[in-house]
DNA sequence: GTTACTGCAAACTTTTTGCACGACA
DNA sequence: TGTCGTGCAAAAAGTTTGCAGTAAC
């Protein structure tokens, strides 16, 4: 659910970084959403960073968010989750790892494994063009969705 | 850009069958919008699937091509590519496969390879839940985006 | 003091839904 | 003939944008 308070001390140190070496402004709103986005490791969408920044800045509005999660993606510093179902998710963990989706829920989980790192790209791939990565996406049923369904049928 | 025809054929039959065998009605609008799927191979949008329908089913609405492409997938006879720019695209390919994305346009194609087929799923995932299905995705720069950008730098 | 950023409002894009008519089985 | 599916229209969901005031540097 949350990560590490040291972790979320040094990424968002380093966030707060990367913003100033753009030369861009390290504003109240920025700080509160690239806090928000450090500490979660559960792929939040838009609307949820926004709840949850406006509990600590209740005057933040739905569009300063999206700027905001539109700067730091443009950046590198976040990357656009492209979930099957709903709105567009993101990650703040921008290192090298891959994704657990529940097909039902919806619900999304970093995977890191050097396994998965190794996978070769194809030459048929190469065919279309320079592949710059390289992302396994395991599709399934989580822990809460395969209990509810045992419940229920 | 285009499936063989006879793969269109067996792909609309296949389809047919299929919503028969799930009491669905075999209309005029269901049919030409499974064939326009069977015989593209470039995952279209529901947008695109409407325009290019129109062309022989003048009256078909928007709102019919989204309930059928909606019917298809939960029958699991097509398969929605999150694309992590823009809409929901479609892929009647429901045989495994992986997929090449181009970060630039969009563009996504088929990537068939049995190396990416035999990919094991890691013990680190198993503790999210049950994996039913891995897929790789190959992301970069497409051969028409590469030459783009090195014709204006 | 500048200029970039924010909040507000409105627009835009993508997708879903209620309803009455028409077409498939 | 009965019911499912369609087209129309409107609404809902998700995201972007123009503008004037505000805050960061």
């Amino acid at each position: 659910m949350t990560v590490a308070r040291d972790e979320v001390e040094r990424r968002v140190e380093s966030l707060s970084q990367a913003l100033r070496n753009a030369g861009l402004r390290l504003t109240h709103q920025r700080l509160e959403v690239v806090r928000e986005i450090a500490q979660s490791d559960e792929h939040p969408n838009a609307e949820s960073v926004y709840h949850r920044v406006r509990a600590r800045v209740p005057t933040i509005s739905l569009d300063t968010v999206y700027r905001t999660l539109t700067t730091l993606a443009d950046l590198g510093l976040v990357t656009r989750v492209a979930a099957t179902l709903g709105p567009t998710r993101y990650d703040a963990n921008v290192s090298h790892h891959h994704h657990f989706v529940c097909a039902r829920c919806g619900l999304i989980r970093d995977v890191v494994d050097e396994q998965l790192d190794a996978v070769a790209v194809p030459h048929s791939a190469s065919a279309f063009g320079i592949v710059e990565s390289v992302e396994v996406q395991l599709r399934g049923v989580c822990k809460d969705c395969g209990k509810k369904e045992r419940e229920h049928e």
